[in-house]
RNA sequence: GGGGAGAUUCCCGAGUGGACAAAGGGAACUGACUGUAAAUCAGUCGCGUUACGCUUCGGAGGUUCGAAUCCUCCUCUCCCCA
């Protein structure tokens, strides 16, 4: 028996969870009334996420989007997944300096059957609808399509930032792209959107929703908003194009070296958007850094444990930690590193020249790249720095050994 | 349609006939320090077994002993006017 009474207050714990980590909600009262509203009809809302087929891994900061919407579906609505097919040979011209570049058909569909298979690791793959823009936006025509981008001002569309940048600064902008938020507001019309996730680089596309569905006669989505995850180089949005990323499917230690060298300041959102350590929690962790009473980096080793933990669980986070822990503050060589074939490189000789192993095996660019990384001390072999920029060496007496270049990377050297 | 500006090595950006493989900054990499954090310092940063050679400055030709720099054509971009 529950009364009115215990179902606010469950609301109102469901509310705070959802808000959690959200960088804006748009109208700012809007996700309260939307699930009412719900509860009131009995009717699941419909929450959409759109998606660019360009990137197909998905990386933390993708996730943090992801894991919201499973909160979502946890509490019983409607994920809708939209794939922009047909956007996608727009570009979305979203925080971008440059124009896109747009994608064939073919490209399109193997990125979009992939993150379909990805997108199960974080959702409740029976409770997501995907549907393709291509649907709907496909059939419209030529004056259907002026018509809904008469509804838009080159004022409204310029007033972006990045826009107003790429303008500014005499980038050049194609007139394809400005009709992109038009597209995707359409997208929101066509499935009724309650909700519209995304990053907060999305305002304007989601907003553009909003105008869309009040002109077309329906509810109003709300825009909720999610913070953009910094990169692991502490600067730039974590994306696959730049590399400042950490995989949801790499491995548990990859993840947990990566997760160990952003930036202390840097902590704290990953904390909150990337794991589920309660708030008041994961304030006190990041007091105690502060004021030294615990190592910062001990924080950050819970921190990549809490993650690790959700992707490939408990034990495999202790391990890694572990592991991490023995290869860099005890110094010892890694337990797991990649091999390296001198055969199947096709060094055979009798003599090896050093340069050319690193050279072959990719570690530098080229033997002049492999000069200067021994000159600079950079090079050992077994544990033994290399000095000789001209040594040479037999594979016989390669074989079993340890490469060890720069600061962390290994290659154990086979036949 | 008319007029003007521009395209340089991963990025930004100097360079307007020889001293330019090309200033400076950023990124990146190596070393020192350290908590594989940040900050700082030193070095490297087109290719090559490297005190020497080779290939670069949007593309194709040309002038010259010599071209990133001058000329011609082409491609692309930005600005102003209509």
């Amino acid at each position: 028996m529950e009364t009115s009474n215990n179902v606010s207050t469950e609301l109102q714990a469901l509310v705070s969870r959802l808000k959690r980590g959200t960088s804006g909600i748009v109208p700012a009262n809007g996700l309260e009334e939307k699930l009412a509203k719900a509860e009131k009809m009995g009717k699941p809302l419909n929450i959409k996420l759109g998606l660019d087929p360009t990137a197909p891994d998905i990386h933390l900061g993708f996730a943090v989007v992801l894991r919201k919407l499973r909160q979502f579906q946890d509490a019983g609505h409607q994920v809708i997944i939209i794939i922009g097919d047909y956007t996608a040979l727009i570009g979305d011209p979203s925080g971008r300096s440059a124009t896109r570049p747009m994608l064939t058909a073919e490209e399109i569909n193997a990125n979009a059957r992939t993150y379909v298979d990805q997108l199960s690791v974080i959702l409740d793959r029976e409770k997501t609808l995907v549907r393709f823009n291509g649907e709907w936006l496909g059939k419209l025509d030529f004056a259907e399509t002026v018509k809904l981008a008469s509804r838009m001002t080159v004022a409204q569309v310029l007033q972006r930032e990045d826009f107003a940048n790429r303008y500014a600064t005499h980038q050049p902008i194609s007139l394809h792209e400005l009709l992109y938020p038009l597209a995707q507001a359409y997208d929101s019309v066509a499935i009724e959107a309650d909700i519209e996730m995304g990053g907060q680089d999305q305002t304007f596309n989601i907003l553009a929703g909003r105008e869309l569905q009040k002109e077309m006669g329906q509810d109003q989505q709300i825009g909720l908003f999610m913070p953009i995850l910094v990169g692991l180089d502490g600067v730039k949005k974590m994306s696959k194009s730049i590399g400042n990323y950490v995989g949801i499917r790499e491995t548990p230690d990859s993840m947990f070296g990566k997760l160990m060298s952003i930036s202390d300041t840097m902590m704290r959102d990953y904390y909150i958007l990337c794991t589920d350590v309660p708030e008041e929690e994961i304030a006190a962790l990041l007091k105690q850094a502060e004021t030294g009473e615990t190592n910062p980096k001990d924080v950050k080793r819970r921190l990549a444990r809490e993650i690790i933990t959700i992707y490939h669980g408990a034990d495999a986070a202790v391990q890694a930690d572990n592991e991490w822990n023995r290869v860099h503050s005890a110094r010892e060589i890694p337990t797991d590193m990649p091999e390296f074939s001198l055969t199947q490189a096709g060094l055979t000789e009798e003599k090896i020249w050093i340069c050319r192993l690193l050279a072959e095996a990719k570690i530098a660019k080229g033997t002049g790249d492999a000069r200067r990384l021994i000159e600079q001390g950079g090079v050992s072999l077994n544990g033994e720095k290399v000095t000789n920029v001209k040594a040479d060496y037999s594979q016989e007496a390669l074989i079993g050994v340890v490469l060890k270049v720069g600061a962390k990377r290994y290659l154990r050297l086979a036949k």
